[in-house]
DNA sequence: TATTTTATTTAGATTTGTCTAAATAATATT
DNA sequence: AATATTATTTAGACAAATCTAAATAAAATA
């Protein structure tokens, strides 16, 4: 499947508006990709065509299993750039979008295979959010400090990272073990520390150290 | 100035082809770039509106400075993300045109000084090209060993980058000095060794060690 | 020099991705 | 339920980059 720059935008924009398996508007992405409805229309119809939408006049647009596959990659690329631009050319979080939203339609399997592997194989980009792997699979847990509130609200513990005695022995002590659920009340920029909360029980913070350890999946 | 990519496709083809300061004909360029010669009078059109090219109809095409600035530039980071792909992703030299093609599009300044920077400010290619600096600076004067017979027969000595007096004495002993004239006769891939002669004088071999710090510029 | 061959250009069409303006469908409001 | 509003689609146009076929200019050859 050759998809064109355009088509790879317009299969982004649906995988990001989707968000689980709600059907978008004409609407939404026209304003997403800052292009008009028509234009949307014209697209939808040559992207039902290659099978990579589920569409119908008036109806809304979804991506098919294939669709999505095609933007998880799109995905991966995105955030293994950014990765790379952040932890080896310097730049800062907030300035690698643009760049990478050029570089991830460059096509070249091979290329974001030794990409990732030169990264030391990522599972979140630099803002957090998760990287698919090769085969398009999110890694559902993900570390607690690359989420707040906006993104999710209900967690599940999964696992820990970091196994030393120290660490368990505090997350014993605040009553945190595999599959507890949380809460997350509040991020805190300046230290990166999140303040969370356990059912029927007082709010309390982890520090940046500690979150970063804590894997989870959201609810 | 904002190019198109098949802009400053056919900018690259004709800085390629331009060698010097000869004019370029249609029929080359067309060639070189797999298209049509109609398509190339076409693209000309619009080069020589945006004042990239000198054209004049059934007179042939040459790049105007600021053609050959912007030129340079897309030589720069093809040559650029070719020694990443090479020295960072361990591609062989063979393989990594294609995605340099693409990745040489991709419109960010400072993006290439980083790139540049992470890799050591390289000179040459690995194909042993020249990469001309952010001002478009073309080094006159390479590394004896990034060259080799098809690339560039007959050189001369303009300097000599480890100043050892082992190294300076070794080559004062082969005659070679500032402005000697050598030729290429064959390199070696073996053990990257180059063969070369002064006129008049038997044929002999130079270790990769003593060419890669003799500084020389085709004739 | 006249003629043939080759190179280049023009004219007109096509594809992709976009647009505006008008028409129609879906939804919300009275 | 009728009407107004909003969302979506259609129709027709445009720019970029390309093509084919035909026309024309330049060069090579007889």
């Amino acid at each position: 499947m050759n998809l064109t720059v355009a088509e790879e935008n317009y299969i982004k924009s649906i995988y990001k508006l989707q968000d689980g398996n709600a059907v978008v508007s004409t609407n939404a992405i026209a304003y997403e990709l800052d292009t008009k409805p028509a234009s949307v229309t014209d697209m939808a119809k040559k992207l039902k065509e290659k099978k990579l939408i589920d569409y119908e006049k008036y109806q809304g647009i979804s991506l098919t299993p294939e669709g999505r596959k095609i933007a998880l990659q799109i995905v991966r690329r995105h955030r293994l750039w950014e990765c790379f631009l952040v932890d080896k050319l310097s730049f800062s979080w907030d300035e690698v979008h643009e760049i990478a939203e050029e570089l991830e339609h460059v096509r070249s399997e091979k290329l974001i295979t030794r990409l990732s592997n030169f990264l030391g194989n990522p599972t979140t980009d630099p803002h957090g959010d998760p990287i698919p792997d090769a085969l398009g699979r999110i890694s559902k847990s993900q570390p607690l400090v690359s989420l707040d509130k906006a993104t999710a609200r209900r967690l599940e513990v999964a696992g820990v990272s970091d196994q030393s005695s120290s660490l368990l022995e505090f997350l014993n002590a605040k009553g945190i073990r595999l599959g507890t659920q949380l809460d997350i009340i509040e991020r805190y920029e300046f230290d990166n520390s999140v303040e969370v909360k356990i059912r029927n029980q007082p709010a309390f913070t982890l520090s940046e150290q500690v979150s970063k350890n804590i894997m989870v999946k959201s609810l």
